[in-house]
DNA sequence: CTTATTTCAGTAAGACTGATATCA
DNA sequence: CTGATATCAGTCTTACTGAAATAA
């Protein structure tokens, strides 16, 4: 950033004032523009802290659902079902993690077309150092309690089931 | 996305019971990554309604901001100092939107060093159908009422103070 | 034959660093 | 002189399209 300087307002809420009286009553606003700018605001506290490892959050990410699985290896199109990503970024991040040796590919036993990766040693202890930073600075959200994470969970969870994320257990019933 | 298939847990729940396993109770983790999938499914949401007018989110939130300014014109920094991005990419967003013939360059007369972006006529005509079509799909938010809207703005307020973005009222007292 | 998995080439976007011309 | 404004060149990262090889 140039020159942080504090604003002595709130500039979405300032917004939302010439929203309202130009378009309207728009609470959409907002809150789309919050979500938008604390995405901004925790995602360069975290890759601050993982920088030093190589490790951008989206990295990070593939490299801890690696250590979540009993065998330490999944197929790329899992990793990319997982997380939410296109194919070709999956692609690009192992790419970049098997450059970094934190990660190796290996052909599908079960499956000619696929490919696993597989974290390394140095993958792991990447992760479990990396972890403990971020733990410490609790992914940048130090100024909020457990409860009010659990919030943020919670009341942007809808969202998620409304792109078709996942079928909440109360839906599935009758499956 | 290749495969949105529907996974049958909620993901980020999935991980943080995971994460409780091997690393203790981590809720930042589930709020960071909540707050970072909802950024993404808002953006893909606007920005497909935004693709036909040659505009993406952060092009049409300069433009809006534009349109709030009596004149219809501000400086390149003052863009970027309320929309809260690096000044290259002011530049590179106005590169577009003038290319667009939404705004044009003038020398600010009240600063031989600044730029002024003015938006023309094309960009206040773009800026109302535009925004027609984005409140018609309440920014990607539809599944929010306006009570909800609004947590999820006072929720995360707290974030952008601690960034720094501005000073709340109640702080402003003694300066 | 159709579908799924992965990769590659290429495009577009934004965020950033470092350097520079200009002017307050 | 310093500091601010904007730009430029170039890097990095992610997201995506379209095409292709391979195998279920």
């Amino acid at each position: 950033m140039a020159k942080p300087l504090a604003l002595d307002f709130d500039p979405i809420a300032r917004a939302d004032e010439l929203w309202t009286r130009r378009w309207g009553g728009v609470p959409s606003m907002a809150a789309i523009t919050s979500v938008m700018r604390a995405h901004q605001i925790l995602l360069a506290r975290v890759d601050a802290v993982l920088k030093p490892y190589g490790l951008t959050f989206a990295r990070y990410e593939a490299l801890v659902l690696l250590t979540f699985s009993r065998t330490g290896e999944l197929s790329l199109s899992k990793i990319g079902e997982r997380l939410m990503v296109h194919p070709t970024s999956v692609t690009n991040t192992v790419d970049r993690l098997e450059r970094a040796g934190l990660v190796a590919r290996r052909p599908n036993p079960l499956d000619g077309r696929g490919v696993l990766a597989s974290i390394t040693d140095r993958g792991r202890q990447v992760v479990e150092e990396a972890t403990r930073e971020l733990v410490a600075m609790e992914f940048g959200m130090e100024d909020y309690d457990a409860d009010q994470c659990r919030q943020v969970f919670d009341l942007l969870r809808p969202l998620r089931v409304s792109a078709g994320d996942f079928v909440p257990a109360e839906e599935q019933a009758d499956r």
